[in-house]
DNA sequence: AACGCGTGGGC
DNA sequence: TGCCCAAGCGT
C-alpha cells in the first residue's frame, strides 16, 4: 500500500486538531466568513472572535451594515487595529449591496473588486463559503510549503507565478477547499514561525526543512518601532473618538497626543482617510 | 515595489 | 523586559 497522499494526511490530522472557530460552523454565511476573514486580517485570532460575533448579531447581512454610517463600523472595530479594514468593510457592504443585488460574489475575481479584498481574502471567502478549488495562500500555507517543499525556514517575500501553480498543483480534487483550511490550521498551530511543534507534525518526516536541520534561511523583516510614531498617534486620537457617542472638540484630542506637529499631520491623515470627519466648530467625530 | 497602516500577547 | 509577531491591503 503507498504512502497516504500530503494532502490526505494533512486533513486526517485536520479531523482531529481543528480549532472550534465560530466562523467555522455550518450556519455561517459567506457575508460571516468575508467579515472574519477581513478582521483576520493582521490580527491575532483570540481578539477577532468576540467582535466577529457581535458583528454577526447586529450586521448579519450586508444590506445591514450598508444601512449604517460607516462610522457605525469604526466604532464597533474597538481595538482590532488598522481601522482602514471596518472603512473597508463598509465600503464592501455597499458594493454588494448596490453591484450583487446584496449577495456576495461567490467567484474570486469579483470578490476582489471589493475594497479591502485583496488576492488572499477572495481566494479564502470563494473556498471556504463557497467550496471553490482555488489555491488559498496566505503567511501559513506559505511558510508551510516553504518548509516541507523547499528546505527553506519561510516563504519568499512576494508569490510568484511558480508558486501559485505549485499550490494550484497541490490541491486535491474535490476536497480542495477542506484541504486548504487543513494545511492553513496546520500552519497557524504546529509549522509556526518560531519554535515549530515538529513533533506534533503529521508530515514532519516528509518535511525537507526538517530532514537538512532547519537551517535558517535568513531574511528576517526589520523590527518595529511603534512607540512615539504617528501610527500611534493616530491609534490614540481614534480611540478618542472611538469612545465618544458624539462629535468631540479639538482640545478633546489635544489632550490624546502632546506633540502639535505630529498630532495635526496624523489627524489630516485620518482625515485623509476617510476614518475622521471634520466639524463645523473646530470639532471631529466618526464619519457619517 | 517598498512602505504605511494598530494593537496586544507570548516568549 | 523588550522584541517579534498575527489568516494583508492599497498605493
Amino acid at each position: 500500500m503507498p504512502d497516504p497522499s500530503f494532502a490526505d494526511v494533512v486533513m486526517r490530522w485536520y479531523d482531529d486538531s481543528a480549532r472550534d472557530l465560530p466562523w467555522r460552523s455550518a450556519e455561517v454565511t459567506p457575508w460571516g466568513v468575508l467579515v472574519s476573514e477581513v478582521m483576520l486580517q493582521q490580527t491575532p485570532v483570540a481578539r477577532v472572535i468576540p467582535v466577529w460575533r457581535e458583528w454577526q448579531q447586529r450586521w448579519p447581512a450586508p444590506a445591514d451594515l450598508a444601512a449604517e454610517p460607516a462610522g457605525a463600523a469604526v466604532r464597533a472595530w474597538g481595538r482590532l487595529g488598522y481601522p482602514r479594514r471596518a472603512l473597508r468593510l463598509h465600503g464592501a457592504a455597499t458594493a454588494i449591496v448596490n453591484r450583487h443585488g446584496g449577495v456576495v460574489p461567490a467567484d474570486p475575481a469579483v470578490l476582489r473588486q471589493l475594497p479591502g479584498i485583496g488576492n488572499y481574502t477572495a481566494a479564502a471567502v470563494a473556498a471556504f463559503a463557497f467550496g471553490a478549488e482555488v489555491a488559498v495562500l496566505d503567511t501559513n500555507v506559505r511558510r508551510v510549503y516553504a518548509r516541507v517543499f523547499d528546505v527553506a525556514a519561510d516563504a519568499p517575500a512576494h508569490i510568484t507565478v511558480a508558486e501559485r501553480r505549485a499550490a494550484t498543483d497541490r490541491l486535491p480534487s474535490s476536497s480542495a477547499a477542506r484541504y486548504s483550511v487543513a494545511v492553513m490550521e496546520l500552519g497557524a498551530l504546529v509549522c509556526v514561525t518560531r519554535s515549530p511543534r515538529c513533533t506534533q507534525c503529521p508530515v514532519a518526516a516528509r518535511c525537507a526543512w526538517r530532514a537538512a536541520g532547519m537551517p535558517d534561511t535568513g531574511q528576517r523583516r526589520a523590527a518595529q518601532t511603534y512607540e512615539g510614531t504617528d501610527r500611534q498617534a493616530r491609534g490614540r486620537l481614534l480611540a478618542v473618538l472611538r469612545e465618544s457617542p458624539h462629535a468631540v472638540p479639538a482640545a478633546a484630542l489635544d489632550a490624546a497626543w502632546p506633540d502639535a506637529a505630529q498630532r495635526a499631520r496624523a489627524l489630516d491623515g485620518l482625515v485623509a482617510d476617510g476614518l475622521v470627519a471634520p466639524l463645523d466648530g473646530d470639532r471631529f467625530a466618526l464619519p457619517a
